[in-house]
This record gives structure tokens, C-alpha cells and sequence, in this order.
RNA sequence: GAGGGUGUAGCUCAGUUGGUCAGAGCGCUUGCUUGACAUGCAAGAGGUCGAUGGUUCGAGCCCAUUCAUCCUCACCA
């Protein structure tokens, strides 16, 4: 017989483990017809990151679920990959080349490429690797990059498809503007701040001469950019000055008052200056009333010619030198200090400028509308289902995406200008001459597309569409998508569009969100703060096993958690337990031992644990299929801890030690337990359960492809789970009386069970004196034993002679407190019983257990007594 | 401005469709060299389930109001 080692070394294990499952080949996928599906896409982890915590968190549930479709009997695909995170990869080269005092310019786009793919090369396969310490069971034949040959293919195709319909358009419009990332980012990729500002409320002077009119602004360095001044059309006060000319004071130029509804009357002065190129409030209301568009900032965040004297300057010191040379001038009127809200770029942090910019458009109105049906019809279920909401919300609202990024690292916009005529030309292959006027002098759009516009193909272009693939056929649409509430927008809701658009079918049936793990004090983990925690550390102190048990459990779809190292301590010993209730196991079994059977003739607490299992089994499947994955381990803690260990292998002990036929019997039990529970443990703490199920007698090459288990009508035993329960509440109540009395396990006494249910306690004199220092048990109809400490259950009264150690003073009160708890409960109960509404109106089976539970009561108050009176 | 989450033992949190649901882990107290495990065993203390009202025979769970706290989205001249 193999054996355990005296302690689990996880590190030592995990390894080798992971080593054995690759060998084997048992996460790879083959698309068979006969076999239904399970299928889960990863969430494409970035080229440029570093596993933590939420990797982490993400991927011990999704790896839970695949482990556990696949011992079902699923065909089960899941599907790993990267991301080429174009603004946070290109950061990190231009970042890298900085060093060096180079540019991305300096080398020119095809240089820099090469740079961004050998950057590839070296660490893009390092979050893999960490994922792959993790446990997870990927199918890394199948491994996927969102910029490699297939999904590149995939992007043209929809890129064209939407073009075509008219869906993707090319246009100047405000968009959000990163200085420092140098390129325009989606409404969805701005984060908002609350920040101090202020109202600089000015006055502008009429060219005529004849009075002013007041507006505000929070951001002065755009006025250089005005173009207009903007009152509502029926505004009384303003109406005779619509159509007159402002001169921007300090600037000098004029500009005309026009009228417009965007103007509210009841805000502010009721008048406001409008800056066509620097907010797209007033870009609209600039296009309505045809003013110019004057864009005044550069692409990296400085004033440009157009600001006049203040070119060159950052747009910080232009807002300090407006505001001075307004006040000189005597056109500021006041500043009035408030908070707004600003917007930063997600990936840097650099606050967004609005800007006016020719960039391409995804429509989202046409696209939006069938991805809401879909989710509205139930096609693709939101777990927990309050996130439909936010879905709802975001898409019933969405504006046009602008998906054009002025980045090189990413899929380059398929679009050709003509030099000739000016046509654009869209094509999934490289034209060679202009598709209106056939001119030769074309030249490719320099744009790349946003990173997420590839990701959102990612469970389809993964399997292989455009083309019709087998696994296309076989693993679409996929089956569970598990990722976090913080990229509900950026990434599920575009997929579900994108996969009603091109696939015309849901990418997925259920979205299982879950939260973000924080740190002990409850703040998000965050570089800036520092309070991360790695992964790799936790692992290789603890053990993966370990942080993923600690990352399911507790854990409610949905929901934030807190990390805490004592948690994942409490993961370890738990862990420390299965494996010595196995090392127990192993201990006592002989060379060769084969696969046992459950035997033909059980035991009572045989049949009590096989029960208990049985139903354990149907929980934990019940609960892993409802996502309840928190609770579904936190049974099988339960279980394994507190009923198989604390009770069930003590009382094996006895059989153990008897031997022959007996010892035979309680050891098949212990294996097929055992290892039963280890299947499913499996999914949460795949490597020990794998380490301890190869060494137990087994069938077959790993626990991985064992069937789970399934719900057993023959090992259904209630009424031997009754006879235990009355066992164990009589052994549980020696023990609490002994402790009262300070009296230390090696004093063995003399127990007198009193009980109508003789046969029971027959059966557990051999348990009393295991479990609860008994050195003899004597069953029988009624006592009376002088001295003695009396014990009161539902079905026994017991008595043990304590000599001296007993004070009948405190023997007394205590009964009478015990009478006194029993009688205020039989009394909640009876009042139930005597409500003529609680009869008539709740389930036979409530009443019938509220009337047992009141029998118990009754009995037992009837067996205080009679011991109190004893003792007179 | 709109929407949402959370509030249960000292701490961190479970509690699945209203009826053994008042729970777990950690911490705390007490006692144990119990033949797998001190990363352990046994026993124990500790909670009006944020507050108030309602629905119901019955509410931690459903509804309304309210307080606290966190988040998301939107807007701001």
C-alpha cells in the first residue's frame, strides 16, 4: 500500500500533480457529437499582467465549475487565452524605449511592432504560467491571443460586416481624449472623480457698447475655443439680445449670441458660452446653430496656435493666466467654488479632455436593441439576477462607441483613403487600388481598433468563426461566462451585441458575476495603496489548494469579500485535516487493498454516514448547479470536519481494533467515503484530493475523470440517522456535564442509561466508551442510583456516579434551570399547536414535526422531574 | 439627479423557494500527550438578525418607511 507523507507539502505535490494532468491530456477537448457540451471562455487575462487576486478569484470559480461538468460527464471545453490590452502593452513599450530615449516615431510603426511582439514573446506567457499554479484545468492546446491570425481574421470580418450595413461609421464628434495615452478612448474607458472646482462666472461685453451678458465656466482654458453664447429662445430677459455679437474679453474675438433650448432659464445666468470642440453639449448645440469649431488644445495636452498667447502652455497654467488677465481686464465677475466631477483616463489616470476628432463609430442603437430582447427573453441569465439591471440600464442608454484608437499595438483599421478622389475603401483583404475611381494611391487608415472590440468576438472567434469549425458547431454558444461586476460594460455587454449581430444567437447562457476581492480592511487592492496581495506568495506559503478553498468559500455571487490571511490558514488546516483523516485510512489497510464495495452488512453508524453522504452528495450537486458554489463547500467542510472525521472514524476505531470481518466492513465504508467526498472536494481543492485519491485503493487514472456522484435511493437510512442522532445527543451531553464538573477524559465512570429505546443504547454502550470516558454502560428500564449525576435527553435519562465530585445543591439548580428552558420552549410550541390558523393553514408536514418536537419536550421535562425527585 | 448593494455573535461573513435558521471560521474562556491531525480533541460564553410599521397561522428572509454605509451610472453654465 502506497502512503501519505507525515505532513502535505503542497508544493511538493501540487507540481507534480499539475505535470500529470497535462501528460495525461485530461483538459483537452475534442468536439464530440454524443456528449453534450460545457463551455466556458476565459476572460482573457492582459499580455502585460500579473496574476492577482482577482485572476485568482475568477478563475478558482471558473475552474470549479469545468471540474465539476467534466465528472459529470460533459464535454467539457475551457478556453484560455490573452489579450493584447493595446493603450496598457503600448504604454509599457513606449515606456521601455523611453529608457532607452527613443520614441515610437523615432523607429517608426513596423520597428516598433517587432519590439511589441518580441515584448510579447518574453511575457506574454507569464500570466499563463501563474494560471496554470492556480489549478486550472484550461485546454491550452486550444490557448488563444485576441491579435493572433484567427481572431484578427474574426475582427475584419465583423469590422466589414458592420461597415457594410452601415453600422460602423467614420466621423468628427467629441470624444474623450487621453494627453498622455495620446488617443481617443470610449465613453466606457473614463472613470469620473469628484473634484474641488470652481464657477468662474465672467462677463462678456456686446460689441455695440451697450451693456454685457454673464456667463460660467469650470474650465477657463477652453475659452480661447468659444464660439458662441448660447440663451433660450424664449428666455424674456435674453431674447432682444439674440443675434447680437460678444467680444471675448482678453481674446478679443466676437462671437454671436444665438438661441438655443440647451440653454436652461433656470440655471445659472440662464446664458451660456459655448465651446464647440471641448464639450459635446456644445458641439450639438454648435452644429444646430452652425458655429465654428475651434479646437485649442494639443494631442498631448498643451494650448495650441489657435489659443493665441497662451500656446505652448500645459492647460493648467492657461487656466491660472485666463483667469488672471480676465480679472485685469475686469471681466471676472466672481468665482464660485464647487465640486464636479472629472474625468480620468481608466488605464493612466490622466485627466480626459473632451476634444472634437475624426474617429470611427460603432451605432449602437440598432445593435443594442436585440442584445436587451435577448437578455429580457432570458437567453442569457444574469447570476446574481439584479445585474440584468445595470445591463439594461447601460445598454438602454448607450451612446455610439467610438472604437479608434491612435495606437499602433492592435488590429489596424481595415479602411483605405484614396488620395485621388477621397473614398474610403473597407475590405477584409488589402485592396490594391481605390474602390470608387480605382486609383492605386491608397493608403491605409493609421488607427488601430479599441482592444475591446476584439474581445467582445472572443466566444466566437476563439472557436474558430468565420469559418465553421467543428467546435463552432459543437461548443457555441457557450455555457457559463464567470467574471466580475467591473467589466460588465466594457466586455460582456459588447459581447452579447456583437454575438447577436454576427452570430444572431446569445454568446453565452448564464453571466455568473461575482465581486472583487478586497483587502482585510476592506479597500479595493490597489498598486497606489500597496495592499495588494499575491497569489504566488499565498500559494507558496499555503498551498493552492488552500487560497482556492478560501476564495469559494464564503464566497456569494455578486458580492465583494475580504482577503485575509487567517482565512486562508483556516483553508490550510482544512486541507491538513483531509489529509490525515486519509493518512488514518491508509494507515489501516492492508498491501493491495482492491476497490471496495459497500458491504452487504452495515452497521448502524455505517448506515448513518453512507445516509448523510447520500444526501450531501445531492446538496453539493444541487448547489454547484445553482452557482451556489459558497455553500456548496461550505457543506463539504461541514461533512468532512465535523461528521466524518469527529464522529464517524472515532467510532470506526472501535471496529478497527476489533478486527476480522468487522474491521473488513468499516474499512470498506471508511475508503468508499473517503474517496467518494474526495470527488466532491475535487472542483474546490483539486490537487490533495487527487494526491490522496491515487493512493487509496481506486479505479482508474485520475480523480479528475471519476464519475461524481450521484444521489443513491439504497443508501437512503432514516431511521438509522434518527437512532444516531439520539446516540449522539446522549454522548454529547456526558461530555457537557463531565466538563461542568471539571472532570479530566481519563476518569472513566459508571453510566446507568434509563431509556424506552433500549436497543439503541446497546448499540452505543461500545461508543459511550470511546466517546465519552465511559468504563461501563448498563442499559435498562429505570435506576435508582444514589449520589449520582443525573443527565436528561429527549430519549434517556442517564445517570453516573460521581462520588464526591457531585453537588447536589448545584446538581439541583441546574435541573431546574433545564426544566425552566424546556418548559418556555414547549410553550412557544404549544401555542403553535393550539392556533387554529397554524392548523388549518400550514403544511401537514410543519405540524407534524412541531408535534414530535413537542412530545420530545414533554418527555423530557417528565424525566427532569422524576430525577429532581430522586434526589429528595 | 437616477439606480443598486450591504447592515446577522468581539472580527470576517454564510443563511438557497417564508416553517430544526439563529449558523460557520477566527478570536475568547475552560479542560485534554484521546494511537490520523495541537494546522488537533472536548466543552462553553456571546446575537431583540440596523430601526419602525405592515403582509402572513408563521418573517433574518416578503412589502413600506427610515437610519447608516458602500458602489455604479448620469448631469452640472
Amino acid at each position: 500500500m502506497k502512503e501519505l507523507a507525515t505532513k502535505y507539502d503542497p508544493k511538493e505535490v501540487e507540481d507534480r500533480i499539475y505535470k500529470s494532468w497535462l501528460e495525461g491530456k485530461y483538459f483537452h477537448a475534442q468536439p464530440n457529437p454524443e456528449k453534450k457540451p460545457y463551455t466556458i471562455v476565459i476572460p482573457p487575462p492582459n499580455i502585460t499582467g500579473q496574476l492577482h487576486m482577482g485572476h485568482a478569484l475568477d478563475n478558482t470559480l471558473q475552474d470549479i465549475l469545468i471540474r465539476f461538468r467534466r465528472m459529470q460527464g460533459y464535454d467539457t471545453l475551457w478556453l484560455p487565452g490573452t489579450d493584447h490590452a493595446s493603450i496598457a502593452t503600448e504604454a509599457k513599450i513606449v515606456a521601455a524605449m523611453k529608457e532607452e530615449g527613443i520614441t515610437k516615431e523615432d523607429i517608426g510603426r513596423d520597428a516598433f511592432l517587432e519590439r511589441a511582439w518580441e515584448w510579447k514573446a518574453k511575457y506574454g506567457g507569464r500570466i499563463i504560467e501563474q494560471l496554470k499554479k492556480m489549478g486550472s484545468s484550461c485546454d491550452w492546446d486550444r490557448e488563444r491571443f485576441t491579435l493572433d491570425e484567427g481572431c484578427s481574421k474574426a475582427v475584419r470580418e465583423v469590422f466589414c460586416n458592420l461597415y457594410e450595413k452601415g453600422l460602423i461609421y467614420r466621423g468628427e464628434r467629441i470624444i474623450n481624449w487621453c494627453t498622455h495615452c495620446k488617443t481617443s478612448i470610449s465613453d466606457a474607458e473614463v472613470e469620473y472623480e469628484e473634484h474641488d472646482g470652481n464657477f468662474w462666472h465672467l462677463r462678456y461685453p456686446f460689441k455695440d457698447g451697450t451693456g454685457s451678458i454673464e456667463v460660467a465656466t469650470t474650465r477657463p482654458e477652453t475659452i480661447p475655443g468659444d464660439t458662441g453664447v448660447a440663451v433660450h429662445p424664449d428666455d424674456e430677459r435674453y431674447k432682444h439680445l439674440i443675434g447680437k455679437t460678444v467680444i471675448i474679453p482678453v481674446i478679443g474675438r466676437e462671437i454671436p449670441i444665438v438661441a438655443d433650448t440647451y440653454a436652461k432659464m433656470d440655471k445659472g445666468t440662464g446664458a451660456v458660452k459655448i465651446t464647440p470642440a471641448h464639450d459635446p453639449n456644445d458641439f450639438e448645440v454648435g452644429l444646430r446653430c452652425n458655429l465654428p469649431v475651434i479646437n485649442v488644445m494639443t494631442d498631448d495636452g498643451f494650448m495650441n496656435e489657435k489659443a493665441g498667447k497662451y500656446a505652448g502652455m500645459t492647460l493648467m497654467e492657461c487656466r491660472e493666466a485666463i483667469v488672471k488677465d480676465m480679472q485685469q481686464a475686469g471681466a471676472l465677475i466672481k468665482i464660485e467654488p464647487t465640486k464636479h466631477e472629472v474625468g480620468s483616463c481608466y488605464r493612466c489616470h490622466t485627466v480626459v479632455e473632451p476634444r472634437v476628432s475624426k474617429q470611427w463609430f460603432v451605432k449602437m442603437e440598432p445593435l443594442a436593441k436585440p442584445a436587451i430582447k435577448a437578455v429580457r427573453d432570458g437567453k442569457t441569465k444574469f447570476i446574481p439576477e439584479r445585474f440584468n439591471k445595470i445591463y439594461f440600464n447601460w445598454m438602454e442608454n448607450i451612446r455610439d462607441w467610438c472604437i479608434s484608437r491612435q495606437l499602433w499595438w492592435g488590429h489596424r483599421i481595415p479602411a483605405w483613403y484614396c488620395n485621388e478622389c477621397g473614398e474610403i475603401t473597407v475590405s477584409r483583404e488589402e485592396p490594391s487600388k481605390c474602390c470608387k475611381c480605382g486609383s492605386t494611391y491608397i493608403k491605409q487608415d493609421e488607427d488601430t481598433l479599441d482592444t475591446w472590440f476584439s474581445s467582445a468576438l472572443w466566444p466566437f472567434s476563439t472557436l474558430g468563426w468565420p469559418e465553421k469549425t467543428p467546435e463552432l458547431e459543437h461548443y457555441y454558444p457557450t455555457s457559463t461566462l464567470v467574471t466580475g461586476y467591473d467589466i460588465i460594460f466594457f466586455w460582456v455587454a459588447r459581447m452579447i451585441f456583437s454575438a447577436c449581430e454576427q452570430m444572431g444567437e446569445v454568446p453565452f447562457d448564464t453571466v455568473f458575476i461575482h465581486g472583487i476581492v478586497r483587502d482585510e480592511l476592506g479597500r479595493k487592492m490597489s498598486k497606489s495603496l500597496g495592499n495588494g496581495i499575491d497569489p504566488l506568495v499565498v500559494i507558496d506559503k499555503y498551498g493552492a489548494d488552500a487560497l482556492r478553498m478560501t476564495l469559494a468559500t464564503g464566497n456569494s455571487p455578486g458580492n465583494d469579500m475580504r482577503y485575509s490571511e487567517k482565512k486562508v490558514e483556516a483553508s490550510r488546516n482544512f486541507a491538513n485535516k483531509v489529509w490525515n483523516a486519509a493518512r488514518f485510512i491508509l494507515m489501516n489497510l492492508d498491501e493491495n487493498e482492491p476497490v471496495p464495495h459497500i458491504p452487504e452488512e452495515l452497521a448502524l453508524e455505517d448506515k448513518w454516514i453512507l445516509s448523510l453522504f447520500n444526501n450531501l452528495t445531492k446538496e453539493v450537486t444541487d448547489n454547484l448547479e445553482k452557482f451556489e458554489l459558497g455553500v456548496a463547500i461550505q457543506k463539504l467542510y461541514d461533512f468532512i470536519w465535523d461528521i466524518f472525521c469527529d464522529w464517524y472514524i472515532e467510532l470506526a476505531k472501535i471496529r478497527l481494533q476489533t478486527g476480522g470481518e468487522k474491521a473488513k466492513q468499516v474499512k470498506a465504508v471508511l475508503v468508499y467515503v473517503m474517496s467518494e467526498t474526495l470527488k466532491l472536494l475535487h472542483p474546490f481543492m483539486p490537487f490533495i484530493t487527487e494526491e490522496i485519491w491515487q493512493t487509496l485503493p481506486h479505479n482508474g487514472e485520475t480523480i479528475m475523470k471519476a464519475a461524481w456522484p450521484v444521489y443513491n435511493e439504497k443508501l437512503v437510512f432514516e431511521s438509522d440517522e434518527k437512532k444516531m442522532e439520539i446516540i449522539m445527543e446522549a454522548i454529547k451531553a456526558i461530555r457537557n456535564r463531565r466538563s461542568e464538573m471539571n472532570v479530566p477524559p481519563s476518569r472513566k465512570a459508571h453510566i446507568y442509561i434509563a431509556t424506552e429505546n433500549k436497543d439503541i443504547f446497546d448499540i452505543a454502550t461500545v461508543f459511550m466508551q470511546r466517546l465519552a470516558s465511559a468504563a461501563d454502560v448498563t442499559v435498562g428500564d429505570s435506576f435508582d442510583i444514589p449520589g449520582a449525576v443525573s443527565i436528561v435527553t429527549a430519549s434517556a435519562k442517564i445517570y453516573i456516579p460521581m462520588g464526591d465530585l457531585v453537588d447536589f445543591e448545584a446538581e439541583r439548580k441546574r435541573l431546574n434551570k433545564e426544566k425552566e428552558t424546556t418548559e418556555k420552549k414547549l410553550a412557544q410550541i404549544n401555542a403553535k399547536l393550539s392556533n387554529p390558523g397554524f392548523l388549518a393553514k400550514a403544511p401537514e408536514a410543519v405540524i407534524e414535526c412541531q408535534k414530535a418536537e413537542a412530545a420530545k419536550l414533554t418527555e423530557k421535562i417528565k424525566m427532569i422531574e422524576e430525577s429532581m425527585l430522586a434526589m429528595q
